[in-house]
DNA sequence: CGGGCAAGTGTTATAGTATAACATAATAGG
DNA sequence: CCTATTATGTTATACTATAACACTTGCCCG
């Protein structure tokens, strides 16, 4: 497992500009704000809380409310830009290579880590299971929680 | 898709007799109160909210407070006799029967049931991507929203 | 017996997460 | 220009969850 990590900026850059692609095909844009939240994930080390980014807005921003974070998540989310991990209340920015598969958020308990990972099949068997139940499968969440590789070590 | 529906009172009476046994085996004690927490959730339609069955106890026992439902339901969830829905806040009885074996949450957008479908092979291959990770898997939650058959055939 | 530990519950207070509803600004197309 | 749409600002409040401490009960052990 890799750990999550704030990027280097120029990988930070490349990340955004991808963004801004992906945000001019769909017919969005990538606003200043959205921009903005978006490169204060990337520079997170693992999932971000909401209160936070809000206040990570707050230095450059006077007072950003509640609001203001929620609906420029609602917009990173809907694009793909970035994931919600439901089972943290947390988000974190997508790993936009990773994100063309199938992927699975694994949570480090310890360290709060959060990677990205593979999910091989697993996709197409939940796939499987919606159809046998006549189910319309909309969005799929799988997440894990355990030791990631390097507090597994140091225990 | 099975609709989870309310049970008859003699499948609520075994499934809590099931769950007496499964205490005992732990060496736990299901008590009144985290008893009466159960079958608030056996009475359910669907996923409840901690709130709901605070309302639901306060027939009964006065005023309860958040505390007393969250560690009862802790509780249960920790026993394997319920499940929480982590993208919706949110708990369910455990289907016995399923929860012998590897299972996910199909929830519908439209209604608001959840059905704890098999998930197949999923867990497996969820399995093999956090050991191709060097991750120690302690809790794997696997959940998916959509249509259920009901309130498509209705659509 | 009786002291004290452990488990469960009660109670108060507060922390943390999220959205409704309405106001304002900016921009684009007719 | 005007007006529809999208984005953002702002106020207030709803919803979800836990910390911390008090009290009771039952049980083990000295």
């Amino acid at each position: 497992m890799e750990k999550i990590s704030a990027l280097a900026p120029s990988d930070r850059a490349a990340h955004v500009a991808a963004a801004e692609a992906r945000c001019a095909r769909a017919g969005e844009t990538l606003t200043p704000l959205r921009r903005r939240v978006l490169t204060l994930l990337l520079d997170q080390e693992g999932p971000a809380k909401a209160y936070d980014l809000l206040d990570g807005l707050k230095g450059e921003h006077g007072a950003a409310k509640p609001p203001t974070i929620y609906r420029a998540l609602e917009f990173l989310v809907r694009l793909g830009l970035a994931h919600r991990i439901e089972s943290k209340n947390a988000f974190v920015a997508c790993d936009i290579g990773a994100c063309a598969r199938s992927t699975i958020f694994l949570l480090c308990e310890q360290c709060g880590a959060a990677s990205e990972a593979d999910a091989g099949h697993a996709l197409e068997d939940v796939a499987q299971a919606a159809k046998r139940a006549g189910f319309e499968l909309r969005r799929t969440m799988l997440e894990a929680s355990g030791l990631c590789a390097t507090c597994r070590r140091a225990a």
